[in-house]
DNA sequence: TTCACATAGTTGCATAATGAATATAAGTGT
DNA sequence: ACACTTATATTCATTATGCAACTATGTGAA
């Protein structure tokens, strides 16, 4: 049966900068919207791509040359009128990576733009990063997700900061950390940051199978 | 570009019967796999369907006669293996009907089957039943979910008896009554429920935008 | 008509969990 | 040596929860 359609796959990178969200877009290289910034995302390429998560993984790679600890199928977004071209498909992921990380690629292959004020983009792109920050925002309240926004070794500081950032709110300390290690999802390494304080203690998420889920949500006020 | 890829939706329809999750299939009217029993899915027809939502509920509704008050995409199932005509996607939504509701069709326009007994299922149906009815499982810890798998009145014992069974464990029936109290979800009507013992009132759903999310989950003990 | 029974609905209490203030520890800079 | 700041831990009042026990309200049988 002929159906004409258009499958491609686009990743909503996000990372932590200046106490904000923030997503990867990149100018298109193509028509339609040449030029213009939009996420990163392209055809499934059916004779090399096994599965959509390996084309997720393909794409984020060849456009941004990264490689993101955190990938998570997000939504199918399919419609006739999400694209001028014609009836398509982008099933679509959110990746989670670390500013540090991020930049130690070139800073030329990609902008930077914090998610709470993002121009108009092609496509649904406006769409599909708000449905990506809403489920980012929503799962960090019950789950240890916003680690992927650190770097491989953090303090609870770090940690804590991250939720209150990604959260919008702040949290009391004492009750984090109690949280936190009642759900016994960190390693404690045996390595300290030391700095003008008192040294913190580094941590690394304990590799699992699954992410851990809270069976409390973090409360937001 | 030439992408021959096949873009199809299927349905996973949950329903209770015989304190069990069931689940709706039906025998295959077309090769590959013609006569056996499969989830009711079909190709997305690009010039009639204007998304992936009405493709399904189209296809739910031309296989088996039913629309479902809860209907939620799943998770978009992509790759070169799942089928043998070529790179296939199902984009996969799972929806909810009380058992009378589904038994008022004629029986004969699909099977029941239990979802912890399946036989095998063309394709990666079976992936994608287990998948369904881990995110039902899931899902009715934290949300007001299991709602949609009794009739529009039901009493509050009705739906403590609909979460143990999917929950699959026993609940306490003074502390779970506080609970959905507090969570404010649902309208009492004027109506009860007569039987051999006291009356049970009844209660609706209170329509909503968003599905009623918990702060803490039902413990599952 | 009365009573037993079973379910529906509510109350109460001991225990657990939580919010958040406070105390202690461990660095650096002056 | 000490002030300061952050990290870490402890403590306590308040709130939430698990669950036993109680009351309410029907029907069916005697």
């Amino acid at each position: 049966m002929e159906q004409n359609i258009i499958l491609t796959v686009d990743v909503v990178l996000l990372t932590l900068k200046d106490n904000a969200l923030q997503v990867v877009l990149q100018k298109r290289t193509w028509d339609p919207y040449k030029g213009f910034p939009a996420l990163p995302g392209g055809y499934v390429h059916t004779e090399e791509d096994l599965d959509s998560l390996a084309a997720a993984k393909r794409v984020l790679k060849d456009k941004t040359a990264l490689v993101s600890p955190y990938l998570e199928q997000l939504y199918t977004f399919a419609s006739a009128t999400r694209d001028p071209r014609g009836w398509s498909v982008s099933i679509s992921y959110y990746a989670l990576l670390d500013i540090e990380t991020l930049m130690s690629q070139g800073s030329d292959r990609f902008l930077l733009h914090p998610v709470d004020d993002l121009p108009q983009l092609p496509f649904d792109h406006n769409r599909i990063i708000d449905s990506a920050v809403q489920r980012l925002r929503n799962k960090s309240t019950y789950s240890a997700v916003p680690c992927y926004l650190l770097p491989e070794l953090f303090t609870l500081s770090d940690l804590q900061q991250t939720y209150e950032k990604v959260l919008g709110c702040k949290l009391d300390k004492s009750a984090f950390r109690r949280k936190i290690g009642e759900l016994d999802f960190l390693d404690a390494t045996s390595k300290a940051r030391t700095g003008v304080h008192r040294p913190a203690q580094l941590y690394r998420i304990r590799p699992a199978k699954n992410l851990v889920l809270f069976d409390r949500t973090i409360s937001k006020i």
